[in-house]
Formats: structure tokens, C-alpha cells, sequence
DNA sequence: TAGTATAGTTCGATAATAGGACTAATGCCG
DNA sequence: CGGCATTAGTCCTATTATCGAACTATACTA
């Protein structure tokens, strides 16, 4: 007999399963040169930029290592580091043209697995699934949009 | 405005949130010398003992990565490694005392975790949330049990 | 039995990660 | 205003994680 696994494990097969589907996408749309470490720290990027201690409190990785990510990240073309205007020590992280190029890959993957997702589960339980993910998200995601 | 969120990483968030509660509590009693890697791999141990191959396929990693970690947790006396009596290539890789110690207390995190997730949902939330998370794992995790 | 597949390890190289210390810019408060 | 704690980011350094390639030993198969 299996035992009943908690519902964060739950959680955690389904979202490594997307994440490595979406991470092969990349990669099968040209995007090789890039690591997951290193696209997590870029998907906490906000279209007008993001600073560093931002994306590593998003990516729950130290200053530090954030800012090693950035600087592959940068070597590789996919952000560019400009000054904060709003505050001389800060620096804003910025997504370039080819790392915007290849969001519609991701997105379409996204998409994909939603509607994978969706066909097994149907309309209902998916709704359900999302209402009861999102009502969740306001005790576990200090990110979350306010109420 | 915000972007509406693919459910999968609706779903990491929660999940990491749990993994960072649940191994914060491990390290409360006192098991500092595992990182969340070396965890994430004994996770994957059954009680009578897995095969390395199987723990990588688990976690995710490649073989040399799983032998790597499994060489710590056994240095640090959490795992042992035996003969496989059906296969004389194969070893399995079992929990010591000294991990077994450590089980209630994650167990007891985890618990905590669900309880305050039910409170928050509800329990007819809760029950739908965990009903879709099951289905789901049906297509998304190769170790899934047979329905 | 010869040939092939599988389980695990070793070697070597690179990436990820974080503690500590450091510089520079902010902001607060008397 | 001026001192002083705070914050943003980086550098240095050490450890851990990760994997490709090659290797050994055992198992399976035709």
C-alpha cells in the first residue's frame, strides 16, 4: 500500500513535470546556452526591468548567487543591467530583444500543458484546481498581488 | 495588472513554500548536516531500500549526480548501501536509525502544512484541490501507482 | 558462448550556492 | 546639516551539485 502523499508533493511532481517540458521547449526552440537555475532567475523578471535582491528573494537563492546567474545571464545576451533611476545603488535587470524572442515558445508550452491539463481533468475540477491554487498563493507567495 | 498565472507554477510556489517549511524543520531537530539536494533524493527511499538508478530517475538527476549525493548522506551516516540479493550489479540504497529519527519531525511539518492549507481552503476546497492534484498525477509522474 | 544491455562508479569540468567582507548610495533623526 | 544605521550590489572564497564520457562488473539474449 502507497501511502498518501501530502498535497505539496502533490504539487511539486506536476510542477517539475511543466517546468522540465517548458525548459525543453526553450531548448528545442534554439535557446541552449541557457541553464533552469538561470531561467528561473529570468522568469521573476518584470517588463520594465527588476532589481537584482528582488529576483533572488523570487528565486529564494542568495544575493549573491543571484547575482552570479545575472552575470551569465548577461554574458549570454539574455538581460542587460541598467542604473535605477529612482535609486543610485540599485541596478535594474532588464530582459533583451533575444531573450523577449523567446518568450512565445514558452507561453505556447505553457499553453500546451494547460489544455493537456485541462482535457484530463475537465472544465470543472480544472476551474477548481485553479481557484483553490490561487486562494493558496495568498499565505504561501509573499509576491502576491493584494487581495 | 497582473499576468494570469500558468497553474504549474501556481503550483511551485506552494510547493517550494512547503519544501522550505519542511526542511527549516529538519534543521530545527537538529539534521544541519543535509543539504536540500541530499533530501530531496532520500525522499525517495523505500522503506526496504531503492536502487540508485531509480533514486536519480526520482529526483530527476543523472546517475553520476545520485551516486555524488548518495556518497554524502552515507558519509554523514543518513543511508547505507547494500547488495541487492536479485541483482548482483544492483545496491540498495536504505535509511539509517539516524534518518528514520528524523521522519516524525518532517512528518509533523507536513501535517502542519495541511492543516493550515485546510484552513485556509476550506474543506471542500482542500478535498477538490487534492482530488485534481491526484488525477493529474496520473499523467504527469511515470512513478504514479497504477489507477 | 559471444554480443549486448544494465547498474554503478570514477574522472574531470562547469555551474550553483552561500558566508563574509567590502563599497557606494540612501534615509533617518537629532 | 551631519552622523550613523540601512540597503543594493559586488568580490573573494569554499563547498556542493551537476553531468558527459569512459570504465568495470554483472545480467540477459540469441
Amino acid at each position: 500500500m502507497t501511502r498518501e502523499l501530502p498535497t505539496s508533493l502533490l504539487m511539486a511532481i506536476a510542477a517539475r513535470e511543466a517546468e522540465n517540458r517548458i525548459f525543453a521547449a526553450m531548448q528545442a526552440a534554439g535557446y541552449t546556452d541557457i541553464t533552469l537555475a538561470q531561467s528561473r532567475l529570468a522568469a521573476g523578471i518584470d517588463p520594465g526591468g527588476t532589481r537584482l535582491s528582488v529576483l533572488a528573494e523570487r528565486a529564494q537563492v542568495a544575493k549573491q548567487t543571484a547575482t552570479a546567474l545575472v552575470d551569465r545571464l548577461e554574458a549570454a545576451g539574455y538581460v542587460d543591467r541598467v542604473q535605477d533611476p529612482s535609486d543610485g545603488r540599485a541596478r535594474l535587470v532588464r530582459l533583451t530583444e533575444r531573450a523577449l524572442a523567446g518568450l512565445p515558445a514558452v507561453r505556447a508550452e505553457e499553453q500546451r500543458i494547460e489544455q493537456e491539463w485541462e482535457a484530463h481533468l475537465g472544465t470543472a475540477r480544472m476551474a477548481a484546481l485553479r481557484e483553490a491554487l490561487t486562494m493558496l498563493r495568498t499565505i504561501t507567495d509573499p509576491w502576491a498581488p493584494a487581495p
